[in-house]
DNA sequence: CGCTGTTTCGATAACCTATAGAAAGTCTCG
DNA sequence: CGAGACTTTCTATAGGTTATCGAAACAGCG
């Protein structure tokens, strides 16, 4: 398979379409991103990707043996809110500026994401063997969410709760704001994605402090401690 | 079409494989509904609908013109939360009350119908013309929520929000984790229908409560008034 | 110039939804 | 009781989808 080959090579049978610009495989991810993008992943055919990217229906499938591949190849970034979870969870800033900011850096990324989370799920879930990764991820999102909210908890921040289903609950809310961000239902309000951001985090923090008025100084605290994070990566 | 006669006819060519019960539209509905719990909408080919009520493929379109017919015709009932939040809305009870009585209700129900709404959703988004019905209810329960959620910000019992925006955080909260329900991420506990439903209820109204300490009273107040208003209507 | 490796193409299999028209019964009415 | 209408099911097939196979068209190298 032409895995091996990423860059633009000029050898092999040229193509009836002429144009060949850089590395092919590259190129068939950015077309089927902007049509994932456009129409999901479900509704986006083969051909159509082929024809975006200028070559056959069946030419794709000597880069991507299955249509998932295609997916899976456009996941490997998208990682932000986990690495932030992971310096976050033992930092020693008070848990609920930290649990903010993770759960607004979730949910920033589930909106930019060029797919649907749960349309992502379904195929993850179809394939398991190879979006594995997702799965762990995602069960050491919630992990390390958890932590935190038990540190919350300890220290006497947040009330007395279950930090397993407070983590459920806080990540499925991002999840299903993530939804009316992106396909807004009929007759209602649309959110920016940092509407819903901000929407789910303050919702989340609002139902777990005990305190609802320390909500500002969490939110701005957050704020601070995501854009030091962000910092430190590039 | 077949739409006029609803018990089970004995005209008609007959099948291949003999039996015929009662009435063939019905036979599909219980046979499709089966068949979508278990492997989901689109999962489930005519085909294989076709053969668990015993017909031929071709044969199910006698009865219904396309597949999403049958899931419409699924649809016609599954409307408890919105009578029950329908009843509520002008009710005199606290508004923190009838808000968690509504959103648990409406929790439960996500639960129990035989298709995740998110499947359902992606159907009705591609036949808007045939699942209209879903969007006007969906609507109108948003709007019944917001202004049961107005009048307890107005009233004091609720912290000040915006009631489009909370009530938007609450529905997405039922949604997402009604798939957590459904479909239980690998390596992460699993919930059961009630488990979900209150701890959705009971997120929303922590978020928006003034004082933390009156949840345990709603949760009771709520119970009877589902209770009573679900003696009222049969 | 011919051999090898790389990339694309055309043809095709297997599956899906949906349609068309023939076939096989019951029902109605003279 | 028999002819035609009506109802329901069937077979066959069109057109779309993912995915596979082997041939074809090129570059580079000895």
């Amino acid at each position: 398979m032409g895995s091996g080959k990423p860059a633009g090579s000029t050898a092999g049978r040229p193509r009836l379409s002429g144009a060949a610009g850089g590395s092919p495989r590259q190129e068939i991810i950015r077309e089927a991103t902007a049509l994932f993008i456009a129409k999901g992943y479900a509704e986006t055919t083969m051909s159509e990707i082929a024809r975006s990217a200028g070559l056959r229906q069946s030419s794709v499938y000597y880069w991507f043996a299955r249509k998932e591949h295609i997916l899976q190849a456009l996941l490997e970034e998208n990682r932000d809110s986990l690495q932030l979870a992971q310096a976050l969870e033992p930092a020693v800033d008070p848990a609920a500026v930290r649990l903010y900011a993770v759960l607004h850096a979730d949910a920033v990324q589930l909106c930019a994401s060029p797919l649907d989370f749960y349309e992502f799920e379904r195929v993850a879930r179809s394939q398991p063997q190879n979006f594995g990764a997702f799965f762990e991820d995602y069960g050491e999102l919630h992990r390390l969410v958890s932590s935190i909210i038990r540190q919350g908890v300890d220290s006497g921040e947040l009330r007395t709760a279950d930090p397993d289903a407070a983590t459920t609950a806080a990540l499925s809310l991002n999840e299903g704001l993530q939804r009316h961000y992106r396909q807004p239902l009929p007759g209602l309000r649309t959110y920016t994605a940092d509407d819903v951001s901000a929407l789910s985090a303050d919702t989340t923090l609002a139902s777990l402090l005990r305190t609802p008025d320390a909500l500002p100084g969490i939110r701005t605290g957050a704020a601070a401690l995501a854009a030091v994070n962000s910092r430190d990566e590039s």
